[in-house]
RNA sequence: GGGCGAUUAGCUCAGCGGUAGAGCGCCUGCCUUACAAGCAGGAUGUCCCUGGUUCGAACCCUGGAUCGCCCA
């Protein structure tokens, strides 16, 4: 291993044989196995430090890494490095789920092609099946998480299906149902034909369609009433289902029924007698105000079919064919026998018109067909008990969202909740521990048959013999669980419940943060809640932070049914995975809005991403120079320098690192990841790269080399352009790990077992923070960008060195530029750097010159070549213009009696001080133009 | 039908009471010994519309438009 760790051939090397481009391919999977062979991310909870934990949301074993999972990982993996760095003892637990559905819907097709199904091979083949593609297929999305960096302890991986996990599936279920919050009934849930399973409501998604809507005639049974209607019109989007119809219902107010109620027409095709009713939920307008009834197979009418005792036929099989009930329809799918029937209807007289019509229809989120609402028996949680509690932990904050508009949806959706469809009639899954006394209904299962719910096998038979006599035989239920069961249990079933001795959950739950996008609030944040407060009377987690989705190029969610996602790993291959997670988090705002990522699929590009990759360019080209710099001899870290030694840009620089230091901690701790990588990006690129770096080039390579304050000068700067840099890496750390791990060692020199991801965060030296200094600067830079300016406008060649005049009456500025005279000289490539006060200034009159004003501040760069003056002119034309506007706007305010009165003094002070600085700088500008005349 | 978000430079988005910013793109110079994946300089806006509050509104409040999402 000790070869492993030193064999990188890095930027170590000397400095000068280093590539100019960062290259990150070899880099990050050589830091991933460094990071993962040293077990650099395996918490020890014996360990002191305060425990900081956070649970992965665990992908669908079978999946693919998707830009989502990117998104959250890298949202995920900055949190808890920055914990790490503070010194907390963290664990980010990894994992996957078992995805039922979607792991079976595979196998069966796979089954299939061979022409085999599921019931033809058996339970027990099939789950071996199932395993070996598991173990095929499942390690897919766990490599591909490795390769985003992911800071994870890999040792505690877990999945739904594992031991333990499965132990506390049970034991939740067994518990659930001691409380009497697990039930089992029959009624009407959502049926997946194609998976042929109930699925939860959660599972439906609502399509808005293009349909009809069908208008049928029902007559009435005893021939024409005595108002002489002979029938009821009812209309319908789903005609097949009329084959089930029960009764028709009017709404008890609407006079043009009234009288019909309690009649009986006779149900068309099936010659069905049934009942007029009425029902206080049927909407008058729509359609003819007549609403056909069949309680098996509509939610709606399912409830008129309970308040008026009606009869519940059902018409369907569960593959979607028509049943017996459907009479000459039978065997039919469901929309052939839609046409059929509507075919009969207008056959016999029956069908009045079609009408287009578009509405909503449910559709299965994973078999992507129209669900069906079918009769069927099903187990349940009961969901009000548990939604309660979390309301009431939620009054204290817990658990905190962030943004706090989620709390609300959140809370609604506790708020107006129902119960929860567990079972799925899938083999592939927790199956549900109830064993059903087969013995007390004739060793048959029917829904008369009485069931014992056990932690397993052998205590639901002793537990069955007691309540039934020692003969009994007991029979396990088919189905298994609804994924979201296990999965609602995750953040304390991975540490190790229910085991209530265990280490790890004593040390990290309940988890300090959860990181997951607002899609799975109800599926999974709020499940985790209620099963948390249920079973270990505490919430799981005590932040939630929600984030949005990844949309593409046209701001259209990324899915694969859409096939408009956009490969993760195509982009790291072509910008490295620090790019990658750097750009989604640069773009995540505080608020928690979806991103779009940009990209070109015709060239596999994102500029987003290459904006990102350059960053990583540049700061790999800082370390490169500062190691240029550092080298020969080595610089030495620990040597004490001189505060008195310490330059104005270096005093300026320092207050900076410390302000980005406290801002970049606070924005971390807040969740605001993007602002944090902003305001590094920041810092790194213009105030470290752009200013300071060059400011300290003359200095780094005295040209005195022999002078003893030269030395000094050099050494301070060294100094201070290492630290710098080097907590510059550390802050970027979590949001850039490869790269950052990668030049911290080769900045300073550390051996390689010791992981800048396990170093201490920087301290903030709040005695360095000086807001008027950083404010000078700002006017400082201003002053060079003015110089630079009147260079080029006048078409200066950057060859040509001029003498340059600074002239202002602000004595702070004065001496500012005084003191920077020496550092900051060659920006502007001046021969002479002179800063005089209008007075002096007066008496050194300059005739030809270029000059330029900034408020009070005028440059004048003394040349005696020819220049373009035309260029300067209509420059201080624009100069005074833009200076006379100002004047016009400021005064006018100032004018106003009200602003002076009611504004803050600062406000109007500040107006002041900028009107007096437009009004000079106007002066000055039409002076010179004079001068140069 | 109920709720939530969005609307700001050509594009992607910050800003959320003191008169508008970034990145990318664009224009003009530069291969200046860390970086051309770069450096320097520059241009660019009825801040969706409408009233109102205020000395002052991109920001707060009315009403509306458009787009998107969630729930029924």
């Amino acid at each position: 291993m000790v070869t492993e760790l030193n064999a990188h051939a890095g930027i170590s090397q000397a400095a000068g044989d280093l590539p100019k481009t960062y290259d990150p391919v070899g880099t990050e999977s050589r830091w991933q196995r460094v990071w993962e062979k040293t077990g650099a991310f395996h918490p020890d909870p014996k360990a002191s430090g305060e425990p900081f934990s956070v649970v992965i949301p665990p992908p669908n074993v079978t999946g693919s890494l998707h830009m989502g999972h990117a998104f959250n990982t890298a949202l995920i993996d900055t949190i808890v490095r920055f914990q790490r760095l503070k010194g907390k003892n963290v664990l980010c637990l990894p994992g996957t789920d078992h995805a039922s559905i979607a792991v079976q819907t595979i196998l069966e097709k796979k089954l299939k092609e061979k022409g085999l199904s599921r019931e033809e091979i058996g339970r027990e083949a099939f789950l071996e099946r199932a395993w070996s593609w598991r173990s095929e297929s499942g390690g897919r999305i766990v490599d591909q998480l490795r390769r985003l960096g992911y800071s994870v302890d890999w040792l505690r991986q877990r999945f739904t299906l594992d031991e333990g996990l499965s132990k506390a599936v049970s034991e939740a279920f067994v518990r659930l149902h001691e409380q009497g919050l697990i039930y089992r009934g029959e009624y009407l849930v959502n049926w997946c034909p194609a998976s042929q399973s109930a699925v939860s409501d959660l599972e439906v998604e609502m399509r808005e369609v293009d349909g009809h809507l069908w208008h049928f005639r029902y007559p009435f049974t005893n021939g024409p009433t005595a108002d002489g209607i002979t029938h009821l019109e009812v209309a319908t989007t789903r005609p097949e289902t009329m084959l089930g119809d029960v009764a028709v219902a009017v709404n008890p107010s609407d006079i043009r029924y009234q009288k019909l109620v309690g009649h009986t027409l006779t149900l068309p095709l099936v010659g069905r007698e049934i009942p007029v009713i009425a029902d206080p939920h049927v909407d008058q307008d729509f359609g003819t105000g007549c609403v056909k009834v069949t309680p098996a197979h509509d939610p709606n009418d399912f409830a008129i079919g309970q308040r008026h005792k009606l009869p519940q036929i059902t018409i369907l099989n569960k593959d979607g064919t028509m049943n017996d009930h459907a009479g000459r329809f039978a065997g039919l799918d469901r929309f052939d026998a839609r046409e059929a029937v509507v075919a009969a209807l207008n056959d016999e007289g029956f069908l009045v018109k079609v009408e287009n019509h578009s509405h909503s229809v449910p559709f299965s989120d994973r078999g992507k067909v129209p669900v069906e609402p079918l009769l069927s028996t099903q187990w349940f949680v009961r969901m009000e008990p548990l939604a309660d509690r979390c309301r009431e932990h939620l009054e204290l904050g817990e658990p905190h969202f962030v943004p706090e508009r989620w709390g609300k949806v959140y809370r609604d959706w506790l708020t107006d909740i129902r119960d929860w469809c567990i079972s799925r009639q899938l083999w592939w899954g927790h199956r549900i521990p109830a064993w059903f006394v087969v013995s007390e209904t004739d060793g048959k299962l029917t829904d008369e048959t009485p069931y014992v719910v056990a932690r397993n096998e052998e205590l639901a038979l002793s537990q069955a013999r007691n309540q039934f006599g020692v003969a009994v035989e007991i029979q396990q239920d088919e189905d298994v669980l609804d994924t979201w069961f296990s999965s609602g249990l995750w953040p304390f079933s991975t540490l190790g419940w229910p085991d209530e001795t265990n280490l790890d959950l004593d040390k990290w739950y309940p988890t300090n943060t959860l990181v997951t996008g607002f899609d799975i609030i109800f599926f999974w944040v709020a499940r985790m809640t209620m099963m948390a407060g249920f079973l270990t009377g505490r919430m799981p987690f005590a932040d939630v932070y929600i984030h949005g989705l990844v949309r593409d190029e046209q701001n259209r969610k990324m899915s694969k049914s859409a096939g408009n996602g956009i490969d993760p790993l195509l982009l790291i291959e072509r910008y490295g995975t620090d790019a990658l997670r750097f750009a989604l988090v640069r773009e995540v705002v505080g608020s928690g809005q979806d991103i779009r990522l940009d990209y070109d699929r015709q060239k596999d590009t994102s500029a987003t991403v290459e904006s990102a990759r350059n960053f990583a360019n540049k700061l790999w080209n800082a370390t490169r120079f500062a190691l240029i710099n550092l080298d020969s001899p080595r610089f030495e870290s620990g040597e004490e320098i001189n505060p008195s030694s310490l330059h104005l840009v270096d005093h300026w620089i320092l207050s900076r690192l410390a302000r980005v230091n406290r801002e970049t901690s606070r924005h971390y701790e807040n969740y605001r990841l993007g602002e944090a990588a902003k305001g590094l990006y920041e810092f790194a690129w213009n105030d470290f790269c752009d200013w300071y770096v060059e400011l300290i080039k003359p200095r780094l390579n005295p040209v005195e080399v022999s002078s003893e304050t030269a030395l000094v000068d050099q050494q301070v700067a060294r100094h201070i352009l290492f630290k710098v840099l080097s907590d510059l890496l550390v802050m970027l750390h979590p949001l850039m790990p490869h790269l950052t791990e990668e030049l911290w060692h080769a900045l300073t020199g550390v051996q390689e077992v010791n992981l800048l991801a396990l170093q201490p965060w920087p301290d903030i030296d709040e005695k360095h923070l000086d807001d008027g200094l950083e404010t000078l600067f700002v006017e400082l830079f201003e002053s060079i960008r003015l110089v630079r300016n009147l260079r080029a406008v006048a078409g200066l060649k950057p060859s040509q060195i001029v003498p340059v005049r600074f002239i202002t009456g602000k004595k702070a500025l004065a001496s500012a530029l005084q003191q920077a005279k020496t550092d900051m000289q060659s920006l502007i490539r001046a021969s002479a750097w002179e800063v005089l006060d209008p007075k002096a200034a007066a008496e050194k009159p300059t005739v030809k010159a270029l000059a330029g004003v900034s408020g009070e501040l005028q440059v004048i760069l003394l040349i005696e070549d020819l220049v373009d003056l035309a260029a300067l002119r209509s420059r201080l034309q624009l100069d005074i213009s833009k200076a006379e506007k100002e004047t016009l706007a400021l005064s006018s305010r100032l004018a106003n009696k009200n602003f002076v009165d009611k504004a803050p003094a600062s406000v109007v002070d500040e107006c002041r001080s900028k009107l007096s600085d437009a009004q000079a700088q106007a002066k000055l500008a039409r002076q010179r133009l004079l001068d140069l005349a």
